[in-house]
DNA sequence: TTGAAAGTTCTCTAAAAGTTCTCTATTATG
DNA sequence: CATAATAGAGAACTTTTAGAGAACTTTCAA
């Protein structure tokens, strides 16, 4: 556990690693910190070397090399702007980040990867995954996980009608939407997400 | 078993320790409780501690960490099998988990939010996310970033011509392809994920 | 080769934080 | 009503943290 002037220390270092590529002096460090004293950074560099941040080479100048950690496993990106047709990226401000897990997770959640085109239209795709979020209950123009005659799943738009049947409508001009009694219909979810990779496995 | 105010310092501590990211000191948690004594804290934390929820480190400053830290924000979710329309879902062995992270994050990359219907048939819609791995280096079939004339940006299938010209195709049977000089071009990145999230503002 | 610059090891100081007390209310509880 | 448990204040003390700087050794480049 690194004190806070310690943890200053090791910020230092890292910027000017970034900035120039190689270590700083103690004298840089501790203008980079705002002190005077050598000996004092120097403390701070041992205990850095003793969580095992950095790696000390005695005696040299310079003579510290980042142990790179854990390359803790980030789940953000940057959002850096909208992408129009025929317009520049229009930039976002503030340097937006996009949270993954803030995106998609959630509780009772699971994902199903699509096979087929029945929902076409609706921008997903064969090989598409969707996340489900698991309940009966869904609103009209919900895109549902449908489980037909306890046997039949499957992924469509949910329309509940006056009579209380139900129809299930594929986003797919080649397919009809078909109506159910609602006796034969159970909603085991709907989909609050979808994500389609296209990282092909040969170039990485 | 904790009286109220030992729990009430509990809480103070997690939610401190959540926000900063270390512990908190003996004042800032009196002040976290409203009162003044840090003794009257230090007898609190010493009883947390021997309940077994918090590891006191004796001496240091923030010296104290939890025991049952808060279960860090898992990025994997259960990947229950294949969905086809007309098919039971079919089940996906040995439980599969499927990792958000893995699927999406990588080096140099950003997130653009996609605006216009310019590659609808490819499953791009109006307000998707796409995820842009930054580089030059792009295939024919790839969904590219483009920089046209260093003003607009485009998001469209590439295509690398035998007379060096480049044609960007959109995807959407109303608009045309078009065919470009290849100094007029800058690729600026492909798409290697995209996603979309169907989680309306109301419904949570 | 040699000397300036850099690293290393100290000691010292002061402020801040942790630790240990005692004292005083207040509130349950048998 | 006596007693114990809870809650808080605060004094006194110890230890850690932060920094300065001297003295010494080593590195490195001219």
């Amino acid at each position: 556990m690194l004190s806070r002037r310690e943890q200053d220390t090791y910020q230092v270092v890292r910027d000017f690693i970034t900035h120039h590529s190689h270590a700083p002096l103690l004298n840089e460090i501790a203008a980079g910190l705002g002190i005077q004293s050598k000996g004092t950074v120097h403390r701070y560099v041992r205990a850095i070397a003793r969580a095992g941040l950095i790696e000390l080479i005695p005696g040299r100048h310079r003579g510290m090399r980042l142990c790179h950690p854990p390359p803790a496993e980030s789940t953000s990106l940057p959002l850096l702007g909208r992408i129009a047709a025929g317009q520049p990226i229009e930039a976002i401000p503030d340097q937006e980040e996009i949270d993954l897990s803030e995106f998609f997770m959630g509780p009772n959640r699971f994902v199903l990867k699509v096979q087929g085109d029945s929902m076409i239209d609706a921008g997903i795709l064969d090989g598409d995954m969707v996340i489900i979020k698991q309940g009966q209950r869904a609103d009209n123009g919900d895109i549902v996980v449908a489980l037909l005659d306890n046997e039949e799943a499957t992924l469509k738009y949910l329309q509940h009608n006056r009579d209380d049947s139900i129809t299930l409508r594929p986003a797919n001009t080649a397919l009809r939407p078909i109506t159910y009694a609602a006796s034969r219909v159970r909603i085991q979810g709907i989909v609050v997400g979808q994500m389609r990779s296209y990282q092909s496995v040969s170039s990485r």
